[in-house]
DNA sequence: TATAAACCTGCATAAATAAGCAAAATAAAC
DNA sequence: GTTTATTTTGCTTATTTATGCAGGTTTATA
């Protein structure tokens, strides 16, 4: 069988089973798996599949959401990066969704090892490109305006876990009220989240700074770590300071 | 015999068989393996073979990967109408991931009030675009290979509710061993999707048909119908017809 | 942390290729 | 019909390509 069959042969599979495995080819073409092996590399050098320990993916299969554009980038970014490095080896982590909380997942280095649960399953395909990471979808009624997942089912089934840190974007902050939202069913997914967290983290852009909504989520005391896309020396945030760490 | 002769003979093998070996063809012709290089050579140069390593390849053979592509995309939008047709106002429905899914989810009308189950975030994500739609994730660990909710977490959730359609893909399929597939999480979140719906369809595309993965997941009775890209009257189908129903 | 599988590198081998050359076949000219 | 010119072919040699195997390393997973 000339090279090009084979080549032709394992595209077909994967179009089939959107992966294959080395060993499998290697049985299939009758040659030696480090034939298939080269071939897979061949194929994954022109960009035709993508290859993974073992065997090869589907590239159209892997990659089928678009990159979601991002208010606010740069400050989002800054959050993220300050937020990350809460974040040790071995946590158990929980996050909410939002593109604050989609570019941190992004920005993730591949080195790390932790466990993280999410109710935004955009953010949890994310975190799933991380080779090292184990990502658990808090299961829910999906919300079509907020896209994380919300209802009676996510609050009971946060309130069956345990984590380390919780990662949570906030729609309205002050120093008086604390932490508000605009929609009782966020509040209540919000709240449980909170609850099942050692220490709790919001992560929220300068401009939301001062603004209140009309549901109260909890108070500052509750939460552990305000994080901005300022600097904690920001007289911005001078007030927030005597009530909870700011990064 | 002349050069032209052996011209229109190697045309014509390759349009027979796809492919030709200069071993071979040496053999057939009884001139040495040089001339049959040359022949090759001028073949290729006037762009009528596709000449590679130890032979030549039809033009056509030349993989056009996009028009796989494409093509696998028109079948999989012709089985994801005809699965569309199963639903009906008002159902409680059950799927699973796959791009074929995935191409069933955009396809739904704006106008179909229904609630969605669903272990696969992308799916979720895509039903959630339509307006009426309830969409309800199962919850689980997300599968880093095939992006959708799975682990015992998920086939427990499962266990807790009851639906009037499952749709589920398939990796192997034949008549005699039903459905089968090569991962062992994947095959028990199928069966526990099977479980817990009064009716199962399988969605495959034809090329698929007659395979076997390594697992089992269930005999071909355990399930209400099959889909495919090609007509229920299609010879390929026959043996299955008798087992369940054909779409 | 141990273990097996998968991986990579270099090497040996065999097959396929390209280039040069001379003999044979074919075509053209006389 | 012979001679000459051109093309085609097969052979030799050197080079390249494809493949499998041995070894040491990395990776996945229990």
């Amino acid at each position: 069988m000339l090279k090009k069959e084979r080549h032709a042969y394992i595209i077909k599979q994967i179009n089939l089973h959107n992966k294959v495995l080395s060993s499998d080819l290697s049985l299939q073409l009758k040659v030696s798996e480090d034939t298939v092996r080269r071939d897979l590399h061949e194929l994954a050098e022109s960009g035709k599949v993508l290859k993974v320990h073992g065997g090869a993916l589907s590239k159209s299969f892997h990659f089928p959401y678009d990159h979601i554009e991002i208010y606010a980038q740069e400050s989002k970014r800054e959050i993220a990066k300050k937020a990350i490095s809460l974040i040790s080896e071995g946590m158990i982590v929980l996050t909410g969704g939002g593109t604050t909380m989609l570019e941190m997942a992004r920005l993730i280095p591949d080195t790390l090892e932790a466990t993280f649960f999410t109710i935004s399953p955009l953010v949890a395909l994310e975190l799933a490109e991380k080779k090292l990471l184990t990502v658990i979808i808090i299961g829910g009624e999906l919300s079509k305006s907020s896209q994380v997942n919300m209802g009676s089912k996510a609050v009971s089934e946060l309130s069956e876990i345990r984590v380390d840190l919780c990662f949570l974007g906030a729609n309205g902050i002050n120093v008086k009220e604390g932490i508000s939202d605009s929609d009782w069913e966020v509040v209540q997914v919000k709240k449980a989240m909170i609850r099942c967290s050692a220490k709790s983290v919001i992560m929220c852009i300068s401009e939301k700074l001062n603004s209140v909504q009309k549901m109260k989520v909890c108070g500052l005391n509750s939460i552990d770590y305000l994080i901005t896309d300022i600097k904690s020396t920001d007289p911005r945030v001078y007030a927030y300071q005597s009530h909870t760490k700011v990064l």
